[in-house]
This record gives C-alpha cells, structure tokens and sequence, in this order.
DNA sequence: ATGAAAGCGCTAACAA
DNA sequence: TTGTTAGCGCTTTCAT
C-alpha cells in the first residue's frame, strides 16, 4: 500500500501527510491515531501497532503548530535578552531550567534597541507564547499592559520594567558596589575611584549613586572621583586622567560593568593597568589569563537565569499571585588586580 | 460597547478576543477584519476605521499560530547551533541576516550533544520552520532523509552532514592551518608544533592532517610535534613537554581551536607563553589584551553565518536546484604572537 | 467593495 | 476501547 510517490505529479512542492492520511492508511479513525502519538494508553495493542506501521510508512511528523493551536498553550517560553550570540550566562540558565522544565526557548536580541525591543515582544505575544521574560530596556512598557491584562506572564530581569507591574529578578547593585570599594579599602586605599556605564541606564544610575554612598560613608569627598558617563576610549581616557593624575592621585579604581573594564585595560595599557589596584564589576571573559588577573565582584548570573525561569513558572501556575521582586547579591572574586596595595 | 470586563466569571484566565469578537463589535464581517489585518487595500475607509476601532477597544492581537497554521508557513528559521548565550559570530550573523531577509529566527543549543541535536531537529521539522540551519555535530542524520523527501530546506554549517545530502557552508580548513604555518616560517622556525583537537571530530581531523600536509611539504619530520586529542590541560601539559622540551624542542607553535589556544595559554603560564611564537587558529575573545596580544588566523564567521542564511533562502525558493558547497578562506590578524622570531 | 462558508491539522467532548 | 463530530482562529475561494 501507499507506494506511489507522492500525489503530486510534476513540480509542486511535496505534501506532507496529516493524520487523516496515517488513518486511512492504518484503517482506523483519526481519533485512534491521536491517542497513538499522544501515547494515551487506552489503545489496543494491535490497533497501536498498526497505526504506528502507517506512521513509519507514511513518514508522518505530526505538526505542532496544528496541536498549539487546538490546545492553546505552545510549550514554548520566550526570552528577549540583549544579545543571544554573546557571552550571557543568564540566557544559558535560562535555557537550561527552561528545558529541565520541558519548555522550549525561544530567545531572541534586542540589541538594547528600544524598537527592537517593542518588535520582539510584541511578536512574541503574537505568537502566544506561554510565558517572556525579558532583560528590559526601553522607557516604557505601557504598550504591554492589554497583554498582562489578556494573561501573558512577563518577568523582567536584570532591570526593572517601566509603566507596568511584573515580577523582576535582579542584582543588589547598591552592595556589589559597597563589595568592591570595602575590598580595596582593606588594602589601605583611601582615594578610590569609579568608572562605569551612563546615568541614564538604569544600573549606571543604581550603581554610580551606590558608589557616591560608600565614598561618603568613608568620608571621602567624590571630587574627581566619579566618572559615569559613555563607555568610549575617549570619555574613559579622560576619567581616568582626572584621576588618576590629578593632584590627589586615586590609587585604586571601581569599574561599573564589564565593558567599562575592557576599555579601562585597554586605555591603561598593560604597564599602568598591572600598578593599578582595579575591581571589576560584573564578569570578564577569560579574566584569569590577564596581568594581574582580574578581581571582580561578579552577578549571580546563573542564580538569575534560573530564578527569572522560576518565576514565570509560578506565574503560569497561579495568574493571580501577587508580584515579586527577587534581589540576587552579588560575590568576589579575588584573583590579584585588586589586591595591590597603596 | 463592549464595556464589561470580559466573559468571565470568576478564576478563569481571561479569554483573549479572536477575529469574530472584532468583527461582532465593529459590526463588519470576518472577512472585512481579516483584509484590515493584512493591510488589504481593497477596504472602504469608514469600514477599514470602525475595524480599528474596535481592534484598540478590545486590545485584539491576531494569533500568529492560526495564521501560521492556514498558510502554512511559519515566517521562521530555526538554528541548531552548539551553544547560542556564548560568543559566536555565525549565530549574529544569521540573526541579522534572518531579520533583514523578513524572517524570525529560532535558535537553539544543541550542546554538541547527538541526542540534543536530533531532539532540536525533529523539534523544528514538528514545528514547520521554514527552515533550518544546523552545525552538525552527530555522526549520522539519516533520520532527516524522510524530512528533506518532504521538503524541508536544511543547511549545514561548519560541519558537513553526514548520510545526507544538503548546502553545506564552511571554512578551508587546510588553507587556514598552512597560512599560520607559513606565516611562522617566515621568522625563521623550523620546528613548528601542533595541539588540537581530537581527530574523530571532522574540523580536528582536518586540521591535523593539514597541518601534517604542511609539515611534510617542509621536508620536516613529524616526531613529536603533531598532537591531536582531547583539550584538557593534562593532555595538553603533555603534548606540549613532548613537543618543547624535546630533543629538537620546537620554536613556535600551531592551535588547532580557540578552546586549545587558551587552554595552552594557561597551561604554558605568562612567562612560557611569552617567549613561544603562537598562532592561533581561530578567534579568541579579546585577544589583543593578551601578552603578546594573540596572532590568529581567523574564520570569517560572520561571512559564514551569511552564507549559510543566503543558501537556505535560495533552496526555499527552488527545491530543485542542485545542492552546494561553499568553501570560505580565512584570514591572517597579526597581533604579535606570531611574530616572535626563533 | 463586502460577505458566507469551507478548511488548515489537530484535540476534546461525547457517543457507541 | 474505538469512532463521530465539533471546533481552535485564521485565510481563502467563491459568490454577491
């Protein structure tokens, strides 16, 4: 039986067939066919023999969207993070407990466009995903309150949303920082100085304002000391000149995110970065293999990754359980760049 | 209209409005909705404003499953790749080039493992994605023949198939191991080593023997200073005693993956690393901060990943045409390891 | 320019 | 245990 070809006679593309055809071709009803790929116990032995016979012979695949569509949940979480073909140790996490989980990720980058943000989201809901989560970006986010309201579970990590309420999983900025400047304290610093991302961004914000904390609570004034701002060769070149060479000279340095301490080796150089005491914040790829290799106080970005899926697991299950702030602390490293003395 | 909260009671999740509810409150057909959606521009304009009215009335979204089910296609690739939340070019590459073309790209990690890869795989042909690229790492995927019979466009990157026959895109592996090796003679060695990767996957047989190719075509022996085999720093540690602090220790020294470049960078230490001419196969994160900063020869990733979507989109369009090859050269980046003569 | 009705491939009530 | 039937939410002939 079913040997010929395919129905179709000349160019047009192959038709695959459906659970009518493994039906016809096993003799039995559709139905029957169904419990056989749903492995729904209730079937005869030989009734799930020859359906399963008509599955091998026919090639059939059973289409997923079809079944999606008819039970109306996918199976299938969304992610919509900075950047999926780069370092993100989050999204690995969240790709893992996803699977643990039974769910399908689908992640995509936003490349921290607000646009593309909005895209992705909104395709995403479209879609009718089970669940996002999202490392947010944009201002606001109002535009995904009608999705909140239709069900869509959200959850925000890394930062919080703006213009709505979702659960949120994030780092204790404000004592990562406190971390890194009491580390170098330890070693007699006394004028430390901080590098890092733009007020504008929320963890340049949280961050740059921690960091004033701690100089004050040490009683140290922050003048020439504080240097939020764009991460550039130029604008850090000139932070760093500040100082560093002014009249009351830092002699210990805070960066504010991982980029900020790539460009600050690269703008010391390797002879003035290995007299500098230096703690980074957040992870650097491959920091053991730099000279002196880097200390850091690194996110928990594995805790993070897995609690943000965790989250929106407990959402799916009870729609109406109240929101949730999760705050992950943060842990040093010691590795020698911030273990230099005065 | 359409003021009360929703159909709902009491518990039940809330239902999202489909195209009939718009359709009833717009008080217009089915069809007339569905034109408005699909920016069909035979809809009167008083008809086309009372379906947007009612569309933000009741915060309607269309289902894209539905859509995706009626037309049957999808609007999405999907991506089987090693591990996507790491560096890796091909991957941006695609997610680029995907969203330039109109398509959603769906990405996955396969871990390098053979029953995660061909879970991903099946997973995608169930879903009906318009197609896929893959970065094979299994030893035989003749389970995706009834697949291809079907229709379904795949390409292979990195990686050949193996007991199937589909577009493949990949990097000359031989030409990239004989320009560092070249590149190394012309400061002066003569004993140049290798350490790779284990031969029983195809990029390290393929190095291996290139470099072996180069080695022979110098009229030099290869005692002591090929060494494929697993990356792990003992058996690195031994191939390189053997390969430098041998009778005719050797000068400099090929990687055969950037796995093996830092592995060896941390086995030799700052000090070894800083006296042996290096080079590199493959990129490695930041290394222009490394001392010396790492001469490489290095695959043009984002060129691959490129390609790899370009010969997917050529076989979407015309399943007939015969399957290709596409080899890409990589490039020399002189950075100073290399440089270090004998 | 608009509408009525069929059906994409599947699951889920309900019958038998 | 198996089959019949009615949709999931949308697009698409085909009429009007």
């Amino acid at each position: 039986m079913s040997g010929a070809r395919d129905g179709n006679g000349t160019g047009g593309r192959p038709k695959r067939p459906t659970m009518v055809d493994v039906a016809r071709e096993a003799g039995v009803a559709l139905r029957t066919v169904s419990r056989v790929v749903n492995d729904d116990p209730t079937v005869g032995p030989e009734y799930a023999a020859k359906v399963q016979a008509a599955i091998t012979a026919l090639n059939y695949r059973p289409d997923e969207r079809a079944r999606q569509l008819r039970t109306g949940i996918t199976g299938t979480i969304g992610a919509a993070v900075r950047r999926i073909a780069e370092v993100n140790p989050e999204l690995a996490a969240i790709e893992q407990t996803a699977r643990e989980s039974g769910l399908t990720l689908f992640a995509a980058s936003t490349d921290f466009e607000e646009a593309r943000e909005r895209e992705i989201l909104v395709s995403m809901c479209r879609q009718r995903l089970d669940g996002i989560i999202v490392e947010p970006f944009g201002e606001n986010h109002g535009y995904l309150q009608p999705e909140l309201d239709a069900g869509m579970p959200v959850v925000a990590m890394d930062r919080p949303m703006s213009g709505i309420s979702v659960d949120c999983v994030m780092s204790d900025n404000a004592s990562g920082i406190g971390t890194a400047f009491h580390h170098l304290t330890r070693y007699g610093h006394r004028r430390i100085a901080y590098v890092g991302d733009r007020e504008q961004v929320y963890s340049g914000r949280e961050r740059a304002a921690a960091f004033r904390a701690a100089l004050g609570a040490h009683g140290q004034s922050l003048d020439g000391l504080v240097h939020p701002g764009e991460i550039t060769p130029e604008r850090v070149a000139a932070a760093l000149d500040t100082a560093l060479y002014g009249p009351e000279p830092a002699t210990a340095l805070v960066t504010g995110s991982m980029d900020t301490t790539l460009t600050v080796l690269r703008v010391l150089g390797p002879k003035a970065a290995s007299r500098l005491a230096i703690v980074g914040f957040d992870e650097v790829p491959h920091a053991d293999l730099l000279q002196p290799a880097l200390t850091v106080v690194a996110q928990q970005t594995a805790k993070i990754g897995r609690t943000a899926v965790e989250l929106l697991l407990a959402r799916m299950a009870d729609p109406g359980r109240p929101v949730q702030a999760v705050v992950v602390p943060l842990t040093l490293t010691v590795r020698g760049s911030g273990e230099i003395p005065v």
